[in-house]
DNA sequence: ACAAAAGTGTTAAGAATACACCCATGT
DNA sequence: ACATGGGTGTATTCTTAACACTTTTGT
């Protein structure tokens, strides 16, 4: 095995959603080097010897999106995809991470190039296989929002029950009935009412819920 | 970004799983370098550049435990880890792989190190993380049985339900209810029965099933 | 005849689903 | 007073879990 040794190139690719408008949208830049210049693709880049994966991942999404990791409520690697003919230095490997976000800042800086949030529902062309790996990671979310209170990284810190469901609506794609939904999400004790309410147009104001703990919980089966 | 780029160590660790006596075991070799010289440890090797993880992941099982990949009825890319110090020349990142295997023919050569199975209720004491990633790929494991068929990649190609059985409270460390494992298992369809009957010992023989597909199949909650 | 594993149904408890009306507010 | 979304309970169906005896064979 003591032959010259050569890595591959290695690289990160980040899939970081966010909530806009009772959507799940994903953050998308406009690539400006070949292979697929001027196509829309995740964030990427590489990743040099000395730095872990999960600090490339966060250098990254800081220069080419101009988002912190502070911004980020949860990170997951999601899989490491072989990826031929990406790199014009030949075989790569990519790491691929999800950030969720419940608000990011996005700094405009020299680097970035042209960060958006896309809704998964009408995303343009995109570059490399980067639609199946988000494809992957929505199913991922899907799954995990299932059997944890990952939500709590797409939400504000105070939020209603709608506005709960809706989160859940949107990242499972389809309708939950209200009063499951409530009986359910009530018993696993998971959430905390504040004394406040949220009042917004002519109608009853909703009582506003926080989550118990910020990190991320396990808990038996929350929806199905 | 167009500083003299880098790339770091790139390895991949191998998780096999396979059924002896009852009892899931797992492959371990001794390692005969430095660090952890003479402790066991999961196979692993280098990934160099222009060889897939995949490729490098049979190669390296294939050298160092004489195990070639069409005996394994099973493949599955479980993380990637960033490993601090496992390598004299620093920073490393590892992809593990979990294998599943029948029956696996070990091949004695030049290389090996030494390759046995161990029961994975009786581990040594392990190199590097090794102890968690296989903790890691059982758990992967045990939820994968439960929703797909996997446990085809541990069976041979034809067995009796008490074999399949057991083959499910191995690998979950429970016991199972025989009648509603058979409803539930029969519930499904993967399954075909053939004419034939096990006879061993003096008692009724058993009739012989195999699966309908040999390939990995999802099927709606399987056992939970 | 006996020992040993194979094979087989029913009942009770719990979970999931479907569903409709009153409440509090702004205009 | 009316329009709007907030908030609540029950009945039914389906799923899961618990449980014991008969069958077939070898010795």
């Amino acid at each position: 095995m003591e032959y010259v040794y050569e890595a591959p190139v290695l690289t990160v690719d980040a899939v970081i959603f966010q909530l806009i408008n009772n959507e799940l949208n994903v953050l998308l830049i406009k690539r400006n080097l070949e292979p697929f210049k001027d196509t829309y693709a995740l964030p990427g880049g590489y990743n040099p010897k000395g730095e872990t994966t999960m600090k490339a991942f966060e250098r990254v999404l800081s220069t080419k999106a101009g988002i912190k990791k502070d911004n980020l409520q949860l990170i997951e690697q999601l899989y490491t995809f072989d990826t031929v003919a990406r790199d014009p230095r030949g075989h790569a490997v990519s790491i691929a991470y999800m950030g969720l976000t419940r608000d990011p800042k996005i700094k405009e800086s020299s680097d970035t190039e042209d960060p958006k949030f896309f809704p998964i529902t009408k995303l343009p062309k995109l570059a490399f296989d980067h639609e199946s790996i988000i494809k992957y990671a929505h199913e991922r979310l899907s799954s995990k929002i299932t059997y944890t209170n990952a939500i709590f990284a797409l939400l504000p810190k105070q939020f209603t029950l709608t506005q709960l469901q809706q989160a859940y609506e949107a990242v499972l794609c389809r309708e939950l009935d209200k009063r499951n939904f409530r009986k359910r999400i009530m018993a696993l004790n998971l959430l905390k009412p504040t004394s406040k309410y949220f009042t917004e147009g002519a109608h009853r104001p909703a009582l506003i819920y926080s989550f118990q703990k910020q990190g991320l919980e396990t808990s038996p089966q929350l929806i199905d």
